[in-house]
RNA sequence: GCACCCAUAGCUCAGCUGGAUAGAGCGCCACCCUCCGAAGGUGGAGGUCACAGGUUCGAAUCCUGUUGGGUGCGCCA
């Protein structure tokens, strides 16, 4: 479990585990006390000192005493800790520690020798994790919507990558079902009109995007006309396979322009139409190369997986009752096939077939999740809009039944994003065409702002996004003045060399170079908390993996160049506070070591954010 | 009718999985630029954490109910 050397505030949790453990050793305490709920975090209120674990009020309980009481006992250990400087009881039972000052600049050391590994740990332990984002369906571009999907799951990927875990990045291609039959039939009118023929206005119910007109006008080179003379039941495989591909790369097109990646592109059809393996486009391939390879015997996984669950009897034939309040014109009540997602706490059962005995979409999805679970994944996050809200506990159903309780699905829903500029709303109309595209709103305002601003809210919290703010340099924008947090540091450097011309102009060299800085000369109390600050990085890194929250990244850069620019501004007023001090070049070192601290967490955190660190604002 | 999500300062939102006196930005008020980038900073006012119960040493956080908003509700994906 332990992170990292560099991480401070795990390193006092292990010694409070440890003092427990010796107490426990001697008798003191009983042994085998629960120690999982101690926290050793910081406080709130800086009086409070520079940290405060809650152990002796969780452990109270169990171990029959009172927590005040508990807490000295367990206070008057950690003092003999040469890195514990003070230890107070306070409250109900908090144990608050000050730490002597070489512990911070020992995790000052710390955060510049790890570079841009600082915060990275092995809480993962190396396990597999499939992450599935974006998995729009391939029937057009992306919109704003599966934008902020697509960021929310790529930066998710990256926090899990960064703690430990063995991430596979994945989308579900949905290229099986009537949506891609009705993109080829929009194909096909494309098609024919490419042939010369007057198509007039496309019907209701067919795509019109203007983007199939190029799909249509390569169905005309390739073929001339001889989709012309077949059959619908013909012409259609060959016109959906090239329209799908098409919209694919379309929206890969979209996803790279976010700098948005996947390893696996998983096919929906391989599962439908029985394939002796699952198809996956891998990440590397093109779309045109990743067709199905045919060996061996097809096998229906959807038919497979489904027997196999009805075998261990979680389905069986049965009758729902209709819906009550959203009343159903059409209301069959018939026998169906049915899933038992009651057993695994979902409020219904669901069926798996429709009227028509064709699979319904739940049941590829089944299908998909045994998928994941046989190719090694005990952990599955979902990434989906937030419409799709009522499918949650049905598939967290399913992923039990054919884990056998084994796997977890953790379902990332996300908020629609309402595009404003300078405070209008930017119209929108489900009209095609109208629709506000993802790769509009990168050109418009770039890929930076767009990724930054997608991660700067919950993901289950609908986001304003602003046009017009996010290009603005300014406080008001969070992107900016993080960039610019990075930018100025570098700057620093720059200007550093006149009094410290010996100083490395290349990054490893110069954190080399500061380390052997004369930290103990640092004792303003904004270079102090800023060095808290860096030090806090690791553990923050790891609440927001094991959270799935990668917000809580975003949030903690904006305060960690706000704590930046303010000690940055101090020194205008108080030259003695700057971080270059004309004749102190030990000072200048001292706090150069600082702005080093700063300028790679900034780099590592606007990483994970998959956002990129400027050396200096243009 | 049912399920899920949301409700925190005038506005937009954090709140580190139950901790101490609930924070930030914007807006408002009062200040600060012969500076390593003022593209900034300092201070102040502003809260019944929607409401009512409950759980316990301790609740914005967990549970129940109510109100208000959003999403969805065999066969579409």
């Amino acid at each position: 479990m332990a992170a990292g050397d560099d991480n401070i505030f795990a390193l006092m949790l292990g010694q409070v585990r440890a003092v427990i453990g010796e107490l426990a050793a001697t008798g003191a305490l009983p042994a085998g006390l629960d120690l999982g709920r101690i926290v050793v975090e910081p406080p709130r209120d800086p009086a409070h000192g520079d940290m405060a674990t809650n152990a002796a009020m969780v452990l109270a309980k169990d171990a029959g005493r009172k927590p005040r009481e508990l807490a000295d006992v367990i206070a008057e250990r950690l003092r003999a800790h040469e890195l514990v400087a003070k230890v107070d009881v306070a409250g109900p039972g908090f144990i608050n520690l000050s730490l002597e000052p070489a512990a911070w600049m020992r995790a000052l050391r710390a955060a510049i020798a790890a570079a841009r590994d600082y915060g990275r740990s092995d809480i993962g332990a190396g396990e597999k994790v499939n992450v599935e984002y974006v998995s729009a369906n391939p029937t057009g571009p992306m919109h704003i919507g599966h934008c902020r999907g697509a960021v929310f799951g790529d930066a998710l990927a990256n926090l899990l990558a960064f703690s430990g875990y063995d991430v596979t990045r994945e989308y579900y291609v949905n290229d099986a079902g009537v949506q891609v039959d009705v993109l080829a039939r929009s194909a096909y009118l494309r098609y024919r009109e490419a042939l010369g023929e007057d198509i007039g206005t496309i019907p209701d119910g067919l795509y019109p995007g203007d983007y199939l007109k190029e799909c249509g006008a390569e169905l005309a080179s390739d073929y001339g006309t001889q989709l012309k003379d077949m059959s619908e039941a013909e012409w259609l495989p060959i016109v959906r396979e090239r329209a799908v591909n098409m919209m694919l790369a379309e929206i890969r097109n979209d996803l790279a322009a976010l700098r948005v990646v996947h390893d696996v592109f998983f096919s929906e059809r391989s599962l439908v139409e029985g394939a002796p393996e699952p198809v996956v486009f891998t990440g590397m391939a093109m779309v045109e190369e990743a067709s199905p390879v045919a060996s061996g015997a097809p096998v229906d996984l959807v038919a497979q997986t489904i027997e196999d669950l009805r075998a261990q009897g979680h389905i069986y034939e049965g009758r729902l009752p209709p819906p009550k309040g959203a009343p159903v014109d059409d209301w069959e009540d018939r026998e169906q096939t049915l899933f038992r997602s009651t057993d695994f706490g979902d409020d219904i059962d669901r069926p798996l077939k429709k009227s028509d005995g064709s699979y319904t979409y739940f049941a590829s999805d089944i299908a998909y999740h045994k998928s994941k679970f046989d190719r090694g994944f005990r952990n599955m996050i979902d990434v989906w809009g937030a419409d799709h809200g009522g499918y949650v506990k049905r598939m967290q159903a399913a992923v039990k039944a054919v884990s056998d309780g084994e796997a977890v699905l953790d379902v990332k829903l996300i908020q629609l994003v309402k595009l404003l500029r300078a405070g209008e709303p930017v119209k929108m109309s489900k009209r095609a065409g109208e629709i506000v595209l993802s790769r509009d709103v990168v050109a418009e305002v770039g890929r930076d702002a767009v990724r930054f601003m997608m991660l700067y809210r919950k993901n289950d919290a609908v986001l304003d996004f602003d046009l017009a703010k996010v290009i603005e340099q300014s406080r008001d924008n969070p992107v900016f003045y993080v960039q610019y947090g990075h930018a100025r540091g570098q700057s620093i450097f720059r200007n550093a060399r006149e009094v410290l011309p010996d100083l490395p102009a290349d990054a490893a060299a110069r954190r080399a170079w500061l380390a052997a800085a004369q930290l103990d000369k640092l004792e303003d109390a904004g270079e102090l908390a800023l060095i808290r600050r860096i030090a806090q990085f690791p553990r923050l890194v790891e609440a927001a993996a094991l959270a799935h929250e990668p917000h809580r990244i975003a949030f903690y850069l904006y305060e960690l160049a706000s704590e930046f620019h303010a000690q940055w501004t101090r020194g205008t007023n108080a030259p003695y506070l700057r971080f270059i001090i004309q004749n102190d070049p030990i000072m200048t070192a001292a706090r150069l070591a600082i702005v080093q601290g700063v300028v790679d967490v900034l780099a590592v955190g606007l990483g994970l954010l998959g956002v990129s660190a400027p050396d200096e604002m243009r």
